[in-house]
DNA sequence: ATACAATCTAAACCTTAGTTTAGGTCAAGT
DNA sequence: ACTTGACCTAAACTAAGGTTTAGATTGTAT
């Protein structure tokens, strides 16, 4: 397979994918003599981790880091070994982080609905803690323990 | 307060605060007649949200474009309120995408462990499918739908 | 009055993650 | 041999989101 099939298959664009490759993520890539690059399914799924990777948060030096350890063979099993288990952590608290803005979002959606119902936003501004129905005083409280 | 005190209680460094400021996230923050910023809670809880927004993954412009239309008042409740339920849907998606990485990670993890085990890589690599755990073989097939 | 830390601005600089451009090569079909 | 589309590289460019620098001002404390 050639960069432009790579290119459909991943949804990456050719320049990233040359862009990559030059920053060593992808590696032993063949070349055919007149240095047109050869892709196999290998390189297709190492493209498969190395996108998950990336969407997950994952820097593109350190993507490259990984496959520099892939590429040294077994003594460094360890550090890879070890990379997914902080990988792991790192999503989790992106997603609790994310889990504490919806708190956030949600408060203002039912306080922007309070406000389109009055035709303005005077009244819910003006209103204090107590006046919040008990779901929405708990959104807002956890949210403004975090923010 | 000034922009040091914000700046300890916000977390946000004094060259970020100003250079939010300078693009507009930042409105109607007082000046004393020197040209000093002059915070109050208010700004300070505008500033949550900003912070909110942002780490939930919204561009600067955007937020921008939030707060040019809070101080534009009440014909723009509307807008922010979809603004709210918009945001509402960019987190989940990101939270479900998350949640998708989590599954190779795991399964990298697994395979890992396999590799250190038996202090070398080659015979967890040379397995197939049908030689996986049952749980483990669900989280391969599941992340390859995606990935 | 003077010292001093904190603040101010504009402008240059930085990093990350690519994209675009310009000028060339490769290889398959005619 | 020639055309054509896909490919190649290096280098410049872009955009976002800041940070750093330099030089000036503010305002509080002695």
């Amino acid at each position: 397979m050639q960069i432009g099939e790579i290119s459909k298959k991943t949804g990456l664009s050719i320049s990233t994918l040359r862009y990559y490759d030059k920053h060593g993520l992808l590696q032993n890539i063949d070349r055919s003599n007149g240095g047109i690059r050869k892709f196999d399914d290998k390189d297709l799924e190492a493209l498969r981790i190395i996108i998950c990777l990336k969407t997950s948060g994952m820097k593109i030096s350190e993507i490259k880091q990984f496959m520099d350890w892939c590429s040294k063979g077994d003594t460094t099993i360890d550090k890879r070994l070890n990379m997914f288990y902080q990988q792991e952590k790192n999503i989790n608290e992106q997603i609790d982080i994310l889990n504490k803005s919806l708190k956030l979002i949600k408060f203002k959606q039912w306080y922007y609905e309070a406000a389109k119902r009055d035709g303005t936003e005077k009244n819910v501004k003006d209103m204090n803690l107590d006046d919040y129905p008990d779901d929405i005083r708990k959104l807002y409280e956890e949210a403004h323990i975090i923010w």
